[in-house]
RNA sequence: AGGGAGUUAGCUCAGUUGGUAGAGCGCGACCCUUACAAGGUCGAUGUCGCAGGUUCGAAUCCUGUACUCCCUACCA
């Protein structure tokens, strides 16, 4: 046996020991097995991406649970992939080229896709090198893209199947949009900022009469697409001009006073102005009262042909010069300082505007039904428990999904627009006709689709559904649904939903039994970590300096109910010393065991208790706790629990306490005391080693392979 | 505004059926005792946010209240 170093050196080990498990496919999964089937399938991290904290928590409570499976002899896949992230990637690609001064649009469609491939190849495998130094043992035969051949016939069966049903559409509404990235995005990518800025007040002349109607607004560069002002019925100040008109200043159009309950009497002048093309609240207005809606912006978010003399005006721009006119006019009653919160492109930065455009939308009503049965009654289990009222409250308030984005990166939408008739032909397969008229003057919509539409079908697509042919087959069969799903809370709406519904419609089960839904990381003073704050810490750094076991333990140690955990670098290197102590507790242990023998019963056996001393039942006993509690917790989902149990048995009792208690034993001359002491802590030590395993692989799998009592490898 | 979570030792947090307050880090003293100084032994530290209530007994249950945080929606 080789002398081991006195300290515990991870970055001798830990790249050997992946580099073995792989080499000896301990992480495949078998499709057809007689072992019972566990799986996870890995939330796919971006594919421009560095892996950070976020991940490294979310993989490590995956691998932890996937390796304590496997060892208890379940036929384990846990399957990787990564994902396109249409808006993200698209942004961060441009935003490189732009530095050499090339854009999108000079490049074209086509060649910039092309260069996002590029980019791709080159950093793609980037997450999964580190994904291997934090240890994850996924299946990586399975691994899977977004945008794969196998994902994209998915999504386009999806589609079409949607669309053959009515429950996809094309539509004119109000979306979030982007002017930068002139596409829409959804409400994850609005990130909302209070802003001060003023609220001011704005006389309207009401037609025939001296009066004037004094609205209030913070955004008065819309007033120029108003179509209607808007009061309580019941307020008594306004009830003789319902239904008389106003006059839009600046543009001289005449619109109808409206009454509507939305409006609130005691809030400012109890009059609203009605601009149902950019704002929210005012398109659900406009709708009611089947109002006009004129849109004033171009798909920049430059003020249009609408906006008469403005046109051409950024909407700050245009701000400012509507409010000098007004003042010119002597039509702005007073500015009062204001705080608000205003939408922001999280990609861009930019402003966020309330835009019509024609878009695809998914209709929700149906699918959510079945998806909200199927968590009230207990078949999906969100886990803490807490979370079920969030996704319940979140579905019974859904509305259609917008699934198209202005994009070139992504899933092209499967539809064909004929220049004769104007009717779009689904296919599945790109048509050459139409397939209402014939007619050869055919074209694919321009539209790519959000991303989290490949994202819903992940659970399936992933292991080949549509295809048919056995090996797809078999892996469903055998692996749909996954057993858990670990996540985010902040993806519940936008992923875990979408998943479920899209699971029970095309595979009629579930996408995943548990939804296992942990806390976010935060800095040591809990604020978030971002690049701009500087307080972001890479975990590839952490592993450098203390190995990839110390930071899975850190996390696993620290992981209580969907709380956010606040990372301090001080914790880690607790936990470093840990695996350090576990390394010089072994060492002791094995450099004790040169004239041990192996007994002829078996690797597993333990001598009776008659050959041995009562620290030596002692041990066993505390042994047989600390599994029994390990075992315990990890089927209840409390990990720091098992973690502080594992870390207290270690450290108090069998270092603290046992192996003290052995040193006189081992330099006894009586042979087979020695023998019976040698064979318990030789056993104690390969049972220890073996629970710790799915906390700590890589120490403990290098630990394992100086042990002469073992069967294979540790992990198995 | 609505919803959720939290308030326990200097710091970060445990404390699952109510029964004499716990861990890690940090701090103090002493130890190179043949696995480990990334270590060992010993030690100090808390009216468990505040106020009531239920109980023989409450950090733990109930009511109220203060403060903090998160999510969703934002008032023209």
């Amino acid at each position: 046996m080789k002398t081991l170093a006195d300290r515990y050196n991870p970055q001798e080990v830990e790249n050997k020991i992946y580099q073995w498990w792989e080499k000896s496919g301990y992480f495949k999964a078998e499709d057809k097995s007689t072992k019972p089937p566990f799986s996870i399938i890995l939330p796919p991290p971006n594919v421009t991406g560095f892996l950070h904290l976020g991940h490294a928590l979310d993989h490590t409570i995956q691998d932890l649970l996937i390796r304590w499976k496997r060892m208890s002899g379940f036929n384990t896949m846990w399957l990787p992939g990564t994902d396109h992230a249409g808006i993200a990637t698209q942004s961060v690609v441009e935003k490189e080229l732009k530095k050499t001064g090339i854009t999108r649009h000079g490049l074209g469609r086509e060649k910039f896709v092309e260069k996002i491939w590029d980019w791709k190849h080159e950093y793609g495998d980037r997450i999964y090198g580190q994904m291997r130094r934090l240890g994850d043992s996924c299946d990586w035969d399975r691994a899977t893209f977004t945008l794969d051949e196998g994902v994209s016939q998915a999504v386009r069966k999806v589609f079409v199947t949607l669309f053959k049903k009515n429950a996809i559409y094309k539509g004119l509404r109000l979306v979030n949009w982007s002017g930068p990235l002139e596409t829409a995005i959804s409400d994850l990518e609005v990130e909302h900022k209070q802003i001060k800025s003023f609220i001011y007040h704005i006389n309207y002349p009401v037609d025939g009469t001296n009066e004037f109607l004094t609205i209030a607004t913070t955004r008065p560069e819309t007033m120029l697409g108003d179509t209607a002002v808007c009061v309580h019925p019941d307020d008594e100040r306004y009830q003789h001009l319902i239904g008389k008109t106003v006059t839009v200043p600046l543009i001289n159009r005449k619109i109808k006073i409206i009454a509507d309950t939305y409006v609130d009497k005691e809030f400012g002048s109890g009059v609203v102005k009605i601009t149902p093309a950019h704002d929210f609240n005012d398109y659900k207005i406009g709708k009611t009262h089947k109002l006009e809606f004129i849109n004033l912006l171009t798909k920049k978010c430059e003020m249009n042909e609408n906006a008469g003399p403005y046109q051409g005006l950024k909407v700050i721009e245009a701000r400012k010069k509507v409010l000098e006119d007004l003042k010119a006019l002597e039509l702005l009653a007073k500015e009062e300082p204001h705080v608000n919160s205003v939408g922001h492109c999280s990609r861009s930065g930019a402003v966020v505007e309330p835009f019509l455009s024609e878009q695809w939308f998914m209709k929700m009503n149906d699918l959510a039904g079945p998806a909200k049965r199927v968590v009230e009654s207990g078949t999906i289990r969100f886990e803490p428990e807490s979370w079920t009222k969030v996704y319940l409250h979140w579905m019974n308030n859904i509305e259609d999904w917008c699934v198209s984005r202005q994009l070139w990166w992504g899933h092209r939408i499967p539809a064909w627009l004929c220049a004769d008739c104007e009717k779009n032909t689904v296919s599945e397969t790109d048509p050459t006709t139409c397939e209402h008229c014939g007619s050869q003057k055919i074209k694919q919509d321009e539209d790519v689709l959000d991303t989290w539409f490949s994202s819903a079908l992940w659970p399936f697509s992933t292991m080949g559904w549509p295809n048919t042919e056995s090996h797809s087959a078999e892996t469903q069969q055998t692996f749909y649904p996954t057993n858990y799903l670990v996540t985010g809370h902040d993806i519940i709406f936008f992923w875990v939903a979408r998943m479920i519904m899209m699971g029970l419609e095309f595979k009629k089960d579930v996408p995943f039994r548990t939804v296992y839904i942990h806390g976010l990381v935060r800095d040591s003073q809990g604020r978030k970590m971002s690049k701009s704050l500087g307080n972001s810490v890479d975990p590839i750094d952490m592993i450098e300096k203390y190995g990839a076991d110390a930071l899975r333990f850190t996390f696993l140690a620290h992981l209580y109910s969907g709380k956010d955990l606040k990372f301090s670098e001080q914790r880690v290197e607790g936990y470093r010393n840990f695996m350090n102590k576990v390394w010089n507790g072994s060492r002791f242990v094995l450099s004790n065991l040169h004239d041990f023998k192996v007994p002829v019963e078996g690797v597993n056996a333990l001598p009776s208790k008659t050959e041995i001393s009562v620290f030596d039942q002692w041990i066993i006993a505390k042994l047989a706790e600390v599994e029994k509690q390990v075992h315990d917790c990890l089927e209840a989902e409390r990990f720091s629990e098992a973690a502080t149990a594992l870390y207290q048995f270690v450290w108090n009792q069998f270092c603290d306490w046992y192996i003290e208690f052995t040193k006189p034993i081992m330099n006894s001359s009586n042979a087979a005391e020695k023998q019976a002491t040698q064979l318990v802590m030789a056993q104690v030590l390969n049972r220890t080693i073996r629970l710790m395993h799915p906390f700590c692989p890589f120490l403990t799998e290098e630990i394992y392979a100086n042990l002469p009592i073992k069967g294979e490898a540790c992990i198995i």
